[in-house]
DNA sequence: TTGAAAGCGCTAACAA
DNA sequence: TTGTTAGCGCTTTCAA
């Protein structure tokens, strides 16, 4: 079973081996011609019986390209992240590239220690989901390219890939006042821009139309994991509003909160869509698992991963920088209406 | 905003700026001694201005050693592999390693691809999750350390750190036949060594107590994505079953099949557990959210990721292959009965 | 079509 | 405590 396991073969080794310079092993490894078809078969028969593998560090350190993409996302084990991540390493193990996933856990301290290693690994270029650093620009110190998914704007050269979370909280807005009597909105203490986006959007729509977003949001002291837990200022709220015969409508910052909503609601024998509306976020599993599915903003995390990496590559090999895209790209959402809100939106 | 997007500065250039040769410098960034506070104290000042950053690509080409791990797993976007790799990576950060991520799609073709490039790379171990190549032993042709999560043995020198899948399949059928008048097992066309394990201990249960499992195996066409397909066989049986009025038990090979056998049920009008029970396997997320609960094995992927690179690590710094652990660690698991079964087994 | 040689950025003898 | 130097494995002129 173990071909060779003394010590790795070089190069070096390669040359003496099929009795040439290692100028033209490395020419032939590259395809870069300037070798003769027998140099090149005999070399290739060394190399194949030695089971010679290149070594990439020192590639790397020569040409001065590492052909490694670093990304920086917050959590893998998320639903949403862990798709775009398996979608953007797919892109670009087809572009040539090999990735390096780092888990910041949105810890500042995290991210920072992650970006100085792939800087020390000089990855070619770096993808950073919602970074939690908004005030830490990962700046172009080190002229590598970066591309963000999901953050908001801070300088007009960054590139920025991202659902229009303001569009698509607008559009569940409207639908739940169409809905609904009254409205809440329901988050978690975790303030990416993703989320600050919705909340704005939900804001506006009410102030467009006069009404005041006052006491209607509710930040939950909760992860996203601890579905069962009780919130009285969610309960209270829910109560109340059906005491006074109102139909509420909420808006849930995600899915995963969404399902905590519709646990709240099953508690107090209320039932959804009839007594209670209710919206998620994202397009997770558990919006169409649960029960009722939820009406949720469906991202498109492959489009958006082949953005992004599409984007970085381009960065990547263009030298100049003036011709590369920069600025904020939607990526197209999906509204995909299910049985926690009423069947037909009436208008 | 942009400190110095000039060409990179190296160790050469701190040395000259700080008027100390070379190796001085070295010897700071490594804190290895052998300089006094004073040169410290102004190379680290220059260090600091000039925002100079280690290349590890040289360093690693001069040591020998990447401190890169690579880790093969099937599928980053499925819940279980998703929390080994998170936690794996948490393990080995904290024990000075980056990780490089490679999702395989179970494919022989992309785990060879990946394989090659993480050699290429010099990592200095590896971690197969579930492994699509049987027959390739990812042999230790490199002589660098492999450990193994979920695949059965080949050889003795292999290290492996896996559920007891085959003890839990046991638990499983026993708690089944305590309760169910016949039993099925259905699983996908997928069949890595943990599914193998299951269906045999599943096989093992029933042919000790003299019933024949023969027929009772049903193997769906189908990814696990699809949860609402049709899959007549599966239902025939349901039905036939109910029909003859003996209460089925239902051994589904995952989480993920064991909520479409529920989905199957719901359509036929059948309830759980009371018409029909079921039991799923791994403990994901789904098997808490569905109605009803389903009672699984919840596989500790903690303490799987944590084992598996306290274990690489451990062969990666022996340089002496004898002194490291070889063979297969059962990593405990627990069986949590929930609602998709009777609240009490009857001895 | 081939080879000699310089050098990428770093570490580690060894000498001072 | 510091510096000189060789060399890790590779690519790439340049010359032959």
């Amino acid at each position: 079973m173990i071909v060779s396991n003394k010590k790795n073969v070089s190069i070096k080794d390669i040359a003496q081996l099929s009795g040439v310079s290692v100028a033209t092993v490395s020419r032939i490894m590259n395809n870069s011609g300037r070798y003769s078809q027998k140099t090149r078969d005999k070399v290739l028969k060394i190399i194949r019986e030695t089971g010679y593998e290149r070594n990439s560090l020192a590639t790397s350190l020569r040409i001065n390209k590492s052909n490694m993409i670093g990304i920086l996302v917050p959590d893998i084990a998320n639903e949403f992240y862990a798709s775009v991540l398996k979608k953007a390493e797919q892109a670009l193990f087809k572009l040539g590239y090999s990735t390096i996933i780092c888990n910041t856990e949105r810890s500042v301290e995290r991210e920072t220690a992650y970006y100085r290693m792939l800087i020390e690994h000089r990855v070619d270029g770096l993808i950073s989901v919602s970074s939690a650093s908004n005030q830490m620009p990962l700046s172009a110190k080190y002229a590598i390219p970066i591309v963000f998914i999901d953050r908001d704007p801070h300088s007009a050269s960054e590139m920025i890939v991202t659902t229009d979370h303001y569009a698509a909280g607008r559009d569940l807005t409207r639908l739940l006042l169409s809905q609904a009597d009254d409205l809440c909105l329901v988050m978690t203490k975790s303030r990416p821009s993703s989320t600050m986006d919705r909340v704005q959007a939900f804001k506006d729509e009410l102030s467009d139309r006069g009404i005041s977003a006052d006491g209607s949001i509710l930040a939950l002291n909760t992860t996203s994991d601890k579905f069962l837990q009780r919130h009285s200022d969610l309960e209270n709220f829910i109560q109340i509003k059906h005491q006074e015969g109102r139909r509420l409508g909420v808006f849930a910052i995600n899915d995963n909160v969404a399902y905590m909503v519709l646990q709240v609601a099953k508690r107090f024998h209320l039932s959804v869509p009839e007594d209670l509306i209710v919206t998620g976020f994202d397009g997770m599993s558990i919006a169409s698992i649960s029960q009722p599915t939820i009406t949720t903003i469906v991202q498109d995390s492959t489009a958006i991963a082949n953005q992004a990496s599409q984007l970085l590559v381009d960065a990547i090999k263009k030298n100049n920088d003036n011709d590369v895209q920069h600025g904020t790209i939607h990526v197209p959402y999906q509204l995909a209406q299910r049985k926690s809100t009423l069947p037909e939106a009436k208008k």
